[in-house]
DNA sequence: CAGGATCCTTTACGATACTG
DNA sequence: CAGTATCGTAAAGGATCCTG
């Protein structure tokens, strides 16, 4: 009978690289952290509430991002009748289990800082 | 007395949004993630094992990454004095502290895939 | 063996303008 | 208001060849 081999040492463990792939994939882009732990406080925010709330973004970036966020389900698009449209963007319940992803990452950032006495960047 | 505003409404920790940039950075690339998981086994690795390790990359790339995790203290680079030349890399004590950040992108990935029935990708 | 140099393709990002 | 279209730049990534 043919052992299955276990590649835990030339070749670790694929299905884990591939699930950081999937995470690093669904979170990339220069602005999605930013829009996330926005929406994370838990409001529902207008489009052009967004763009003033992620510091920098243009609407195209904006656009583009809230559409792969919603693709992969950690928002939900709501758009209401009113006379101009509005929409109303907000984190899912499954979009909010990336905070302790979210929350590890921030952690050793700051870290990161307190070790190497990295200067602190000016803010404004 | 003026009191320090706090912005945790409109404008979410700055300081939290900087940690998530700086680690981003650090862990940017297309192969950082890949190269740190296969040195955390422990091992020290040569140049060329983690060009067979890192399935895909090319020396080029390799080299970049290399460097890059050097500059931020993730991994160490010794070089042996042998007839060809030989150069060992191996995690330091800080890039093992970046186990727990990884730990979470893994395991989110994985209930990522759970939970929305994402078709295993061929793996060979 | 360990990489650097070169060249080339692709993707990301951004500014500006425009539409229902 | 909530985007899309268009255009342009820059950065990332890859293939191949070359060297001490």
């Amino acid at each position: 009978m043919k052992k299955e081999p276990e590649f835990n040492n030339n070749r670790i463990c694929e299905k884990r690289i591939l699930a950081i792939k999937d995470t690093m994939e669904i979170l990339s882009g220069k602005w999605k952290f930013h829009i996330l732990g926005t929406l994370m406080l838990g409001e529902k925010l207008r489009f052009m509430d967004l763009v003033r709330e992620v510091d920098g973004i243009g609407s195209k970036m904006l656009s583009k991002e809230l559409q792969d966020m919603e693709m992969n389900h950690l928002i939900i698009r709501t758009v209401l009748n009113t006379k101009p449209v509005t929409v109303e963007y907000q984190i899912t319940e499954h979009g909010k289990t990336l905070s302790s992803v979210i929350d590890e990452i921030a952690k050793w950032g700051i870290d990161y800082r307190a070790k190497f006495h990295k200067k602190t960047e000016q803010i404004d």
